[in-house]
DNA sequence: GGCAACATTGTTAGCGCTAACATTCGTCCC
DNA sequence: GGGACGAATGTTAGCGCTAACAATGTTGCC
């Protein structure tokens, strides 16, 4: 008996074992008031039982809710996406939602597209959409709003709530941390141009320098991989105006102190070196790598709460003044960077 | 018109404006024989007109399927990790499935049953768990199987399906290599020794170990972490019977690589080093890592592959031979490794 | 004691879809 | 020419649940 044969059990096998109607059992599901202890008792039990659950599509069908949020994200093959997903997921789970994820191999405006449209057959809520470029946040604002979307990493997105890391903030104080060691300017391995991480980046640099009244060296661009760190690194080894780097990830960071090292620049020593990201492998680094730390999961969790609030609010003035929530970025010392040499 | 206010165009809706009975809606978006080619044409037209999208919840309470595979994941802030949940999430994108995905922090028995049942209220078809110790995928076996799973890295498993890695023959490789180059023999950074990729790593090297008549250390355990890789290397770094070291993943051997440079061995001339993994970085740390390449990617492929035939084969004798399928590693020599000293 | 107010439970009607059966119509063949 | 067949479409009956309303008890208070 405990082990029906054939279907899984249903509403109405606990009902009839309980002794009640089957709305009785929906209420005691649903945390219903005015539903007597005992018959509530007597319910969980024939639940027990019966090893019932409830079906989610025929719950989803007649309250309009599924309770499922659509995530596109990028990348997640790398440090900060990955971990930037990874706090989604348990700030989703902390509130009773499921996570739909799409990952995609192309930042373009046209896949981000088809995975909303992926996603919306799934009756997904709501999105969360990992939007590291400018034309992703500008195609998502342009979209029809039938359901309401959030981007995470989306810089200064105009008409879209954003959850991110102050990256303006966390180019500054990179810089900042260099010239205040008495470097007379700070050179830039900036990320591709069109990501916002870059530009914000690139944006809290120059304003450093202008602050400092340094001379302000023209970005050269990566691609964030490592490689495209050495190639640059090797470029700028020669350099003798090169005393402090700024590099806009650490895995680019990874390649440039390779080749410095290789030119037999000695860092710290003639050229300090910063990073941004704080992976787990850079405190191992040679030399060990200060870096701008960013609180990833902390995105991902205000990203969600921003959604949720969107959900569970009842449709009000959102469009007004979008939300925008902004994690400060931090620096982690290390040994690449020490003071300019007399 | 084309913009209905208030709700949402229903099939019925479609039905009505395309002059046919909602049946017929029906047929066209799943595709029966049997409809004339026009009246397919009208009903396109009207499901476009309206933006119609078919209801999921409605579908899946009466076919009986979600098209949702659940995941349970650990650890998706490491790259391995996360290359397989990339790889599963294409694989099930490709098929027309959905991914559920919740990710957990400790990977103990009873978190992965909790994170089944959360998943289980979604009514997920099907389960892929990546199950990186024993403990977890003795647990799994152990469940009632209401619904098929499917492990990931989940080693010699005894009665599940299983996706993994040739573990055992990537520490044989790594382990080969470096006799090959003429070392006496060869030490082994493990990782936690509760793990399986640990087991099948140590059982690679004891294997080429023996078949070369070498004497087998001890096996010193880490944590994965770079940090532990730094702690076990500073040991071994006064020790002149090392010659040779194997460590069970990058980012150990990327502590190690540091620990011994400042002890003052040279790497490779003192000593050489073979990680396993092959994350980005690897090849550009100091040295270049040689290292044992796994195909992740590959593996969370198989994994959806064993999980989609198992979904949509006609429930056999599944259980008599449960399916394995492992992806071999392979060698990716760089600069750590070089020929023992006469 | 009777009646209002409330607590507790049951009954009914869909949510939007697909499967199964019913109907209509044209076509073919003896 | 009529019956048999199959193609094309329509009609009906649920899937398992919740919301709304209806129907009971049950209490308290004058």
């Amino acid at each position: 008996m405990s082990v029906p044969v054939g279907r899984s059990p249903v509403m109405a096998d606990v009902a009839r074992l309980a002794g009640v109607s089957h709305q009785t059992v929906s209420r005691v599901l649903n945390g219903h008031p005015n539903v007597r202890t005992e018959t509530q008792a007597r319910v969980q039990a024939a639940i027990e039982e019966l090893g019932y659950r409830r079906n989610s599509s025929a719950r989803a069908l007649v309250t309009r809710r599924t309770g499922v949020i659509g995530v596109v994200a990028f990348d997640t093959t790398h440090y900060g996406p990955a971990q930037t997903l990874s706090g989604i997921e348990h700030a989703a789970r902390a509130d009773g939602y499921f996570l739909s994820v799409v990952t995609l191999q192309t930042v373009t405006r046209q896949a981000v597209s088809e995975a909303m449209d992926y996603l919306a057959q799934q009756s997904v809520e709501g999105y969360i959409v990992i939007a590291p470029k400018r034309a992703v946040v500008e195609g998502l604002a342009g979209q029809p709003a039938d359901r309401p979307v959030v981007a995470v990493e989306g810089g200064e997105a105009p008409d879209l709530p954003v959850a991110c890391v102050d990256q303006e903030g966390g180019g500054y104080l990179a810089t900042r941390h260099l010239l205040d060691q008495g470097h007379r300017t700070v050179h830039h391995i900036a990320g591709p141009d069109d990501w916002l991480e870059s530009e914000g980046r690139i944006a809290g640099w120059r304003r450093a320098l202008a602050e400092a009244g340094a001379p302000v060296p023209e970005p050269l661009y990566g691609d964030w991989r490592p490689r495209s760190g050495y190639r640059i690194g090797a470029q700028l080894a020669g350099d003798p105006d090169v005393s402090a780097l700024f590099v806009a990830n650490d895995q680019m960071a990874l390649g440039a102190l390779r080749a410095l090292g290789e030119a037999g620049v000695r860092v710290p020593d003639d050229v300090s070196v910063i990073g941004f990201d704080d992976i787990p492998e850079s405190e191992f680094f040679t030399p060990p790598l200060t870096t701008v730390a960013q609180d990833f999961s902390e995105v991902g969790r205000r990203g969600i709460e921003l959604l949720i609030d969107m959900l569970e609010a009842p449709a009000e003035s959102t469009s007004l003044h979008p939300a925008r929530s902004v994690v400060p970025a931090r620096l982690v010392a290390r040994v690449s960077t020490a003071p300019a040499r007399a």
